[in-house]
DNA sequence: CAGTGGTCTAGACCACGAA
DNA sequence: TCGTGGTCTAGACCACTGA
């Protein structure tokens, strides 16, 4: 836990708390070096972290306002959102029923995607996912075999994610593109969706912290059932 | 134009040229120190500039790696997207056709999603709004009416953010949710699509650089004109 | 004008990964 | 062990805002 992560913790309980309120302004950088013990640019980056959750703005000859108080949900799909449904929704039941699993080379979309060449074979695999019970997403993924080695279908049954982690691989980020699109004949099929129920499809990937990317996917899901919220704070 | 934009402009510059090529560790930052005579929280906060747009990734013990050279589009509606269509789709023909401009009490909703009182009146704009004559978008926007004076018909038909900027507004942030959903009526009819073509709806609140909400928006597109992409840099 | 946050420095210490 | 990036400091200068 770094200095700033700790400022910014207190700062951000005091918002919340609304000791701090909305729409009024926080005591200026100076007072908390003087509170705190720290260096302006330790307050100032820790600040700078609150400003990116969205929490509080901060403007030269102003100083910093609070935004929002409380309650508001924090950017709540964008961050846990690549490493599955697993994390991202503890305290529900998941399970997965396995579609298809196989070994193969790659097509030349994949390649790309993957930056990978047409020697390395991929794990294709299909997964229907079921959140206590009802049918939530079908998940079309690519990942190639030499980063993740091993893989069977008991493991993907339960978590890919969860596997990865024990296996020490870290995460750098994701690309995301989010459309909607009508469904398909597997989508009306599993999704228990008729054919005028549209689709929310996020296609991604993933990319570990040594700059390769680890899975590219599509995951399809029934329109009432999930939304992508997203923060956007201009530098 | 500060230090670090500089700094991380050049580097940017040879990545995407292929000088520090995908896959490589780009110079130490104690070599960059010595490169441009800056000190290394400068090229610190640089390289930090690039981690936050894909670009690369930086590991403690290791070094910086490149992620990607080129050509990938680089997170292109989300900064750009809530200026609305003007600014994000330069040299494109934009017109638009006013449905509906009124200034009324704002609903419940509207008062918490703008944060403001029950007596302050609020515009409700709905806009079919085209990209080189075709039908594009129907953006529904509730706007209140003492952050944004005179606002005419004239106005709403060009570009409302062009308004706001000759008015010198400057915008914090927006909260944005993505979903799919089934066209309504008013979809079939303006935005030209069958009744089982899906809708893409952004929702979407504003902010202002002190603070209050300037405008709540739902912005419905046909599924096959619009994506959404974002980046998520794992902090 | 005074007060704010943004940036920048030179140097320091530390955590981490690889050999 | 060494080289890497991450953090932190004390102090400085500047740009911007509002009175």
């Amino acid at each position: 836990m770094t200095k700033y992560e700790k400022v910014a913790g207190i700062i951000r309980k005091r918002i919340l708390s609304g000791e701090y309120p909305e729409n009024t302004l926080i005591p200026n950088q100076t007072d908390f070096v003087e509170e705190f013990n720290v260096s302006r640019m330790t307050v100032n980056k820790a600040i700078n972290m609150l400003m990116m959750e969205g929490l509080v703005y901060s403007q030269r000859g102003v100083g910093t306002y609070v935004l929002r108080n409380s309650s508001f949900k924090r950017s709540p799909t964008l961050a846990n959102d690549y490493t599955g449904l697993t994390k991202g929704l503890k305290g529900r039941k998941i399970r997965s029923k396995v579609l298809l699993f196989n070994v193969d080379f790659p097509s030349e979309e994949i390649q790309e995607q993957l930056k990978i060449s047409s020697h390395i074979p991929v794990y294709e695999i299909i997964r229907l996912r079921f959140v206590d019970d009802e049918p939530f997403v079908i998940e079309h993924t690519f990942m190639p075999t030499d980063l993740v080695p091993n893989l069977t279908t008991e493991i993907i049954e339960q978590s890919i994610y969860t596997y990865l982690d024990e296996l020490g691989i870290e995460f750098a980020g994701a690309h995301r593109s989010i459309q909607a699109d009508k469904p398909s004949e597997l989508d009306q099929k599993y999704l228990d969706c008729a054919a005028d129920d549209p689709v929310l499809e996020v296609e991604q990937v993933v990319y570990l912290k040594n700059s390769r990317p680890i899975e590219y996917s599509k995951s399809r899901n029934r329109y009432d059932k999930k939304r992508y919220t997203v923060l956007d704070v201009i530098q």
